[in-house]
DNA sequence: AACAACCTCAACCGCAGAGTA
DNA sequence: ATACTCTGCGGTTGAGGTTGT
């Protein structure tokens, strides 16, 4: 039999709230507590519907909301724990006190997820984009922070413009490594992965000391993890650890509140793991460092896309493209292992072609 | 200065699951 | 077992603000 029928609700109010029906739903609440929220707006002498009331009252009213903008660590906490539960807006909100869900929501929506996409990250997946497209709007990335002494707003003491050069060419490798397993031109397989027996240290081994959980980018070699036995692609970033270490660029972690927090974020993240592989796929997020983006950086882009569409782009050129924004650095050193792997990667490509 | 394009975010909608009569 | 309510969640919308031309 159930209950009575809801009342007739067409005539109620909708659209923003107005100061005195804030006033109303506040006062109302400090005096009476919650109630059920179907009732709630008889008694407050409201002409709007429970559901609105509640809405308001938890996205905006509730005392101990934050306001303002989020901070990058809010950000980098968002970020992680999307690559964890996915769009669970209200259990990503429980790790983010007094922000709501659809702020969250909306914060990732309007900025996380153009951020990622920019990064040549799939927002949904947090791993890289694989088609070419995608894969050519990072150089603009590339460009940009090769320009280096011409571009002062790019450089700074703290060594920003080569943080920025290696993550782009760090983003540029995985995704190519990506393409080439998913196209089949070359069997290159995970450094850390032989005879589909995980060599990336495990997951807790990143722990950094007792509520904080280090999520590093598994292609990211630690001297402590050398080379994989019969692995023959070299170590590309191991001679640049401590710097790494210094810049803190690989700090991105996930900020693990209390004890249960912490449980439930690594339960999650184990849980989802259908094979390591996917688990070392995962932690991208860890690439996504901040990264300024600027008119000039907009112009850029534009100007860059704009030659695209002039351009023919055939898969044998792009290897060259490639080879000239990789190659083109001040690092002698850190040139010699990108030109080691583009040869490696274009001659496997055209003995298959 | 005027207009267009883009962005932000509060609020709405529809749905699902749990609870209730 | 069934029909209904209540609550909360995630996706979507659109008004107002901002930026670019």
């Amino acid at each position: 039999m159930g209950r009575s029928p809801s009342s007739n609700e067409s005539n109620v109010k909708k659209g923003p709230w107005s100061p005195e029906e804030d006033e109303r739903l506040m006062d109302y609440i400090s005096k009476h507590g919650r109630g059920t929220w179907r009732t709630l707006p008889k008694h407050a002498g409201l002409n709007r519907n429970g559901k609105s009331c509640r809405l308001r009252w938890e996205n905006y009213l509730k005392p101990d909301i934050k306001r303002g903008k989020l901070t990058e660590e809010e950000e980098q906490l968002i970020i992680n724990l999307h690559s964890v539960l996915g769009n669970k807006w209200s259990k990503i909100a429980t790790s983010l006190p007094g922000r709501t869900d659809n702020e969250i929501k909306n914060y990732w929506n309007t900025t996380i997820r153009k951020k990622l996409l920019h990064m040549g990250i799939d927002p949904e997946t947090h791993r890289p984009r694989t088609n070419l497209n995608h894969l050519m709007n990072l150089f603009p990335l590339l460009g940009m922070s090769n320009l280096g002494t011409s571009m002062s707003s790019w450089t700074n003491p703290t060594g920003l413009q080569a943080d920025v050069t290696q993550l782009a060419k760090l983003q540029v490798l995985q995704n190519m490594l990506q393409l080439m397993n998913n196209t089949s031109l070359i069997n290159v397989t995970n450094p850390y992965l032989v005879d589909n027996q995980i060599l990336n240290p495990p997951l807790d081994t990143f722990l950094n000391g007792r509520n904080t959980l280090q999520v590093r980018d598994p292609m990211f070699r630690d001297p402590e993890y050398p080379n994989p036995p019969g692995n023959n692609i070299p170590n590309l970033f191991s001679q640049t650890h401590s710097d790494y270490s210094q810049q803190n660029i690989f700090k991105s972690g996930i900020e693990i509140e209390n004890e249960s927090n912490y449980q439930e974020v690594l339960s999650y993240t184990q849980n989802i793991n259908t094979s390591q592989q996917n688990q070392v796929e995962n932690l991208l997020p860890a690439l996504v460092a901040s990264c300024p983006r600027t008119t000039t950086f907009n112009k850029m882009e534009s100007n860059y896309n704009a030659a695209q569409k002039s351009t023919q782009s055939p898969f044998s050129t792009t290897f060259e493209a490639w080879e000239k924004f990789l190659i083109d650095d001040d690092d002698d050193t850190s040139g010699s292992y990108w030109k080691e792997i583009l040869d490696l990667t274009s001659t496997s490509a055209s003995s298959v072609s």
